[in-house]
DNA sequence: TGATATGATTGGAC
DNA sequence: GTCCAATCATATCA
C-alpha cells in the first residue's frame, strides 16, 4: 500500500516532468497540463495495472528465457513484442497482451516512469538492505544428515543400521535363522524407508528448481516493468530455496523418525525373551552341577560354553548369574536338579571308565570323558555318589534306574574314592561351597577362592 | 487366566 | 569389570 502511495506521488511529479519535457508554446503547455498528462498517466497507470493483474502463468508463459536479466525497457522493438508472441501463439495467449506490454514500453513517458521507479526502488532497497545474510549452517540440519548418513539413509548404500541390527540379533541370542530373518526384515524396511527419502527428496530439488526458474523468469519478465536487478533475483532465489530446505528438513526428520520406529520395534523384538533350546539348558545345567563348588566358568569356559548352546557370551554369564541365585535361594527346590545333573554326569563318567578298565587299562576318568569339563565332572559328581550312596539325600523314584546304573558303575570301578587320592581335584561336599554361604554355611570347609576370582574347577 | 519359570536389565558393592 | 540382588518382562504350563 505504501509503495503504491509513493508510486502515484512519483507519478504526480512525472506530470510535472512531463510538462517541462514538452517545453512548448504556452498554450499548448497550458492545454497539455490540463489535461493530456493526466491523460497520459491514467492511460500508462492502466496499461500497469492490466499487466499487474497477469496471473503468473500468464506472465510466465511470455517470458524470454534467453534473455539477460534486469534490463529496463531492453529494444522496443515491436518485432520483439512479435517474439513474445510467437511464444504467446504457441502458447495460446490473447494478443492483447503484448500489445499493452508494447504499448507500455513505447509509451513516451516511460523514462520518467522509470526514474520515479529506481527513486523509490532505492529507497525500498535501503530498507530491505541488511536483511538479507549468509545463514549459517542450520545445526539441526546438520543432526538431521548426520544421523541419516550414519543409519544408511542418506549418503552411499551401505550396511549402516543393520550392522547394529547384527550386533543386535548376535546379543538378542535367538537361532542364527531367528536373527538372519529379523535382520533382513530391518534391512528390507530400511532399504524402504531409504527409497521413499530419496524419492521424496528428488521431488522437492525437482519442486525447488521449476519453482525458481518459474520465478526467475517472472523476475526477468517483469525487468521489463520496472526495474529488478540481478541481485534481487538472486536474493528471491536465496529465499525460495530457504523455505524448500524447510521442507526438506521437515522431510529428514520424518524419516528419522522413521528409521527410530523401526529401529525400536526391531530393539523390542530383540529384548523379546526366548528361552533357550533344551540342549543349551541341559549343557548349562551340567556345567553348573557339576561344578557345583564353584559354579564360576572361566572367560574360556563361557566362551567355550557359548559356542556349544549357541548363544553369547553375556547370556552364559546372565544365566549363571541367575541360576547361582536362584540355586542358592532355594537349594531345596533344586536338589532334584542337582541330582539328576550329578548321576548324569557320574553315569558318563563311570561308563568311560568302564571302558578303560575294559580295555585293561589303568582308570583314568579324566580320559574321553565326554565334554570338556570331564576331570571337574568327576569331581562333584563324586559328592553327589557319595551323597546317593547313603548320606541322606532324597531320590527322586525316576531317578532310580540311573543310581542303580551308578551303582553298578561305581562297583565296576571301585569308586571313585582311588581317584580323591590322586591328587586329581579335590572333592567337595555338596553343601560345603562357600559361594552359598551366605545362605548354607558349610558342613565341610572346601574353600574354592573368592567368586570374584573366576575360578573355574576346570582349572583343578 | 493366574502361577511359575526364565532370560534380561539395572544399580550397587567390591 | 564382575558379581549379587532385585526386578522386569515374557514364555510356558496347569
Amino acid at each position: 500500500m505504501d509503495d503504491q502511495t509513493r508510486m502515484l506521488t512519483g507519478l504526480t511529479g512525472l506530470a510535472g516532468l512531463a510538462q517541462a519535457d514538452v517545453g512548448d508554446p504556452d498554450s499548448v503547455r497550458k492545454q497539455q497540463s490540463l489535461g493530456q498528462p493526466q491523460q497520459d498517466i491514467g492511460d500508462i497507470l492502466q496499461q500497469i495495472m492490466a499487466i499487474t493483474d497477469e496471473s503468473l502463468d500468464e506472465a510466465q508463459a511470455r517470458c524470454w528465457p534467453e534473455e539477460s536479466p534486469a534490463h529496463w525497457g531492453g529494444s522496443d522493438d515491436p518485432t520483439e513484442g512479435g517474439r513474445a508472441g510467437g511464444g504467446m501463439a504457441g502458447g495460446g495467449l490473447p494478443l492483447n497482451f503484448q500489445h499493452r506490454k508494447h504499448a507500455l514500453n513505447c509509451h513516451r513517458m516511460k523514462p520518467a516512469l522509470f526514474s520515479v521507479l529506481c527513486e523509490i526502488k532505492e529507497k525500498t532497497v535501503l530498507s530491505i538492505r541488511g536483511v538479507q545474510e549468509e545463514d549459517p549452517p542450520d545445526p539441526q540440519i546438520m543432526r538431521l544428515d548426520n544421523m541419516l548418513l550414519a543409519e544408511g539413509v542418506s549418503g552411499p548404500e551401505k550396511g549402516g543400521g543393520s550392522a547394529a541390527a547384527a550386533a543386535a540379533a548376535a546379543a538378542a541370542g535367538g537361532s542364527p535363522t531367528d536373527s538372519s530373518i529379523e535382520h533382513s526384515d530391518y534391512r528390507a524396511k530400511l532399504a524402504q524407508i531409504r527409497q521413499i527419502y530419496h524419492s521424496e527428496l528428488e521431488k522437492y530439488e525437482q519442486a525447488c528448481s521449476e519453482f525458481t526458474n518459474h520465478v526467475m523468469n517472472l523476475l526477468r519478465e517483469q525487468s521489463r516493468t520496472r526495474p529488478i536487478s540481478p541481485k534481487e533475483i538472486e536474493r528471491m532465489v536465496a529465499i525460495i530455496h530457504r523455505k524448500f530446505s524447510s521442507i526438506q528438513m521437515q522431510l529428514k526428520q520424518s524419516t528419522c523418525e522413521a528409521v527410530m520406529i523401526l529401529r525400536s520395534r526391531f530393539l523390542d523384538a530383540r529384548r523379546k525373551r526366548r528361552n533357550f533350546n533344551k540342549q543349551a539348558t541341559e549343557v548349562l545345567n551340567e556345567y553348573f552341577y557339576s561344578h557345583l563348588s564353584n559354579p564360576y566358568p572361566s572367560e574360556e569356559a563361557k566362551e567355550e560354553l557359548a559356542k556349544k548352546c549357541g548363544i553369547t557370551v553375556s547370556q552364559v554369564s546372565n544365566w549363571f548369574g541367575n541360576k547361582r541365585i536362584r540355586y542358592k535361594k532355594n537349594i531345596g527346590k533344586f536338589q532334584e536338579e542337582a541330582n539328576l545333573y550329578a548321576v548324569k554326569t557320574a553315569v558318563d563318567a563311570a561308563n568311560v571308565s568302564a571302558q578303560a578298565s575294559q580295555a585293561n587299562s589303568p582308570a583314568t576318568p579324566n580320559s574321553g570323558s565326554p565334554g570338556s569339563y570331564s576331570l571337574s565332572h568327576t569331581g562333584d559328581a563324586y559328592l553327589s555318589l557319595r551323597s546317593l550312596n547313603g548320606e541322606g539325600l532324597n531320590i527322586a523314584p525316576s531317578l532310580q534306574p540311573q543310581v542303580d546304573t551308578l551303582h553298578r558303575a561305581t562297583h565296576l570301578t571301585g569308586g571313585y574314592e582311588e581317584l580323591s587320592g590322586s591328587g586329581l581335584y579335590t572333592p567337595h561336599r555338596l553343601d560345603a561351597n562357600s559361594w552359598q554361604d551366605t545362605t548354607n554355611p558349610p558342613s565341610v570347609t572346601s574353600p574354592p577362592g573368592p567368586p570374584g576370582s573366576v575360578h573355574s574347577d576346570t582349572s583343578n
